[in-house]
DNA sequence: ATTTTATGTCAGCCTTGTTGACTTTCCAAG
DNA sequence: CTTGGAAAGTCAACAAGGCTGACATAAAAT
């Protein structure tokens, strides 16, 4: 239950590790990734995509060029489930897929200008959203939300994404 | 595109704001999130139950008797939704539904003996992870996580959040 | 008493996830 | 040069969990 004890231990008090302040921490990620999301979906209605486009699109621009095989395991999809939203995006002209040079087996994505166009639309929206809380919170909250968020990873997504840190492709 | 300049501008400098970091941000949020639901999926793949009962077993637990449409608010889905997930938990026993004393319209809402025993094992297993992330980061960057989460909330339910700060019912 | 509102239920549809089976393309090893 | 296997794509069927619309019943309001 509670953890190993309750009161102030060593230098430190480790209150903030009771299964009570634990509980507001799991109900702070569920509501605030409602707000997260909110934005882009709406945005979304207008077209005829849904979450799963937005991620996809975002991907894609962060890293042009990446293969469907990446791109596969950033999002945690199945190919068949990726293909299906891949495919809308081809025939709607929003992403661009080239057969690799060096392997022709593997399909390396791009945005078009249009899909571009798009990406900024719901980027302008969800950044909006977020640089109102990091101005609420302040630098110093900032920096503590992103260290437990990253510690929360699965390794492997952690990985990846300390390895694309700073820069696009 | 950067943040009102980019460069420093009062006494703290607001490079934290730069579309840069909101993306990190946005990655975090999403990557995070994969995490956050990563155990608990698992466990539910033993009982044939998704995400959607366990968020409605959360809340049931958090705030016994609870009515529907409060539920229902607070989940952000339409009735018709929630009353599939609500009717399977009540079938398989799991989840009390009492008629309201003065208000004979509402059902209240709350878990059985079994219905606690399947929360315990859902959110040992959400906490674990929590625990591990929070004890990484340490009590002032988990501060800071619960500000930035707080202000990424739509008001409504921020409201609704920080009145079920402290306390199950 | 009748109408209106609140609440919950049922039926049907859509998106997006899943598995499984299969083909095509192509690299690389025998 | 042939063959084995990886990468990619397709088709089909299905499940979870969103949605809307129609409707039943209880309570409240007129």
């Amino acid at each position: 239950m509670s953890v190993s004890g309750g009161a102030a231990q060593g230098g430190e008090s480790l209150l903030f590790l009771t299964d009570e302040q634990l509980r507001k921490g799991i109900e702070a990620m569920f509501f605030a990734y409602r707000g997260f999301t909110a934005d882009p979906d709406r945005i979304l209605e207008n077209y005829a995509y849904g979450r799963a486009h937005h991620r996809a699109i975002h991907f894609i621009h962060r890293q042009p060029g990446l293969t469907v095989n990446t791109l596969l395991s950033v999002l945690g999809v199945t190919k068949q489930s990726l293909n299906r939203v891949l495919r809308a995006l081809v025939e709607d002209g929003l992403v661009e897929s080239r057969v690799g040079r060096r392997d022709k087996r593997e399909r390396h994505l791009f945005l078009t200008e249009k899909g571009a166009a798009l990406e900024r639309e719901l980027s302008d929206a969800q950044r909006a959203r977020m640089r109102a809380a990091y101005r609420a919170a302040g630098p110093a909250a900032v920096a503590g939300f992103r260290q437990v968020l990253e510690a929360m990873m699965d390794p492997d997504l952690r990985r990846f994404y300390q390895t694309m840190k700073d820069g696009g492709a």
